[in-house]
DNA sequence: CCTTTTGTACTGACTGGTCAGTCCAAGAGA
DNA sequence: TCTCTTGGACTGACCAGTCAGTACAAAAGG
């Protein structure tokens, strides 16, 4: 739908609050009542756009979880992580702004089952086969490594486009696997 | 100030666009034409908080980098950071949300310089000093460590506000310390 | 000692503009 | 016929920013 694409890139740029229906529907070019007529609300749409993108986030991190050890999941997740934002872009700027606003609760409950989900499956699978302590806090890890990707993300689509995907990827699993050379 | 306090807490729960310059002034218990007479504009009434905090903020993290080796001294800074937005809890949400937005590119350049540099410099000092790999892209290391640590913090917040401080820390430090128990 | 002036901080009603959402008459496609 | 889309005019609420005026303390002057 080009309206989704309008609106996540425009609220980006913006934010939520100082995006307008006629710009969105202008950058679609489409007529600003056939966003009414779709989706009902401005807040209705961004519901369905969060929903929309979380579930597309949410298939891709399930679908990188794959590897000989729970460990390789992990770093396999990482890579998802960081490929998908480097394809939907805005939607990691639009996730690391929104994503804590009590407005959006039910998107936010989604994305910790379904994608935070991941990371916690991976991790709870390393710890049952011994390849990290038994008693990690697997949530609060899964929600670290989760953000710690977001914001790398953010910042490289911000200030170094250009930098090979797998040179980031290298220094991020290099961090998790241990400081020490 | 009040003002700041006022304006913090609500941009944290709602962001800066749905933020009124009324509600600001009324939780604040002043009139909203002070607030104008003390700051201008609502933009630059942000402007001087966000720099206000990032300068609170890099202090609290260049005093917590201290230790025997670089490495604890990375831990303590990751402490320092958590121990900050304890104190400081709105801020971490305001950060996160508006940390790309455009607008407050200056701010953002403030952040990099001053308190992601606290980051960076600890691992440049581990790099020379052997504990970590010479070679590890110190900048998107200390980009990531931040945004862990804020994305915890955030968390921790909203779903878990009276876990101890220390055990997040730990799982933070762990997850660092690499992750083979 | 009194009174006039000046500067500073603050007030809140008001204005001008912006924006979500509505409505409608007319077309397009199936 | 029925569903969807268009374009644009319109409304009503809301909000950043303004401005004339208040309060008051500290000089200035006599």
């Amino acid at each position: 739908m080009k309206v989704f694409a309008a609106a996540i890139e425009l609220i980006a740029e913006q934010g939520y609050s100082a995006t307008t229906v006629d710009a969105i529907a202008e950058r679609a070019g489409v007529a600003k009542g056939t966003v009414f007529y779709n989706f009902g609300s401005k807040e209705a749409l961004f519901g369905a756009l969060l929903e929309h993108s979380i579930g597309m986030l949410a298939d891709a991190l399930a679908e990188a979880a794959v590897g000989e050890t729970a460990l390789e999941a992990l770093d396999s997740v990482v890579l998802g992580q960081l490929r998908f934002f480097e394809e939907y872009g805005p939607f990691a700027r639009v996730l690391l702004s929104e994503m804590w606003r009590t407005a959006w609760q039910e998107a936010v409950a989604q994305l910790r089952t379904r994608a935070l989900g991941v990371y916690a499956d991976v991790l709870r699978r390393a710890a049952a086969a011994g390849e990290v302590r038994a008693d990690l806090d697997v949530e609060t890890a899964a929600t670290a490594v989760f953000g710690m990707v977001l914001t790398v993300s953010t910042e490289r689509r911000a200030l170094h486009p250009d930098r090979p995907l797998a040179q980031t990827h290298a220094t991020l699993v290099e961090l998790l696997h241990g400081r020490i050379r």
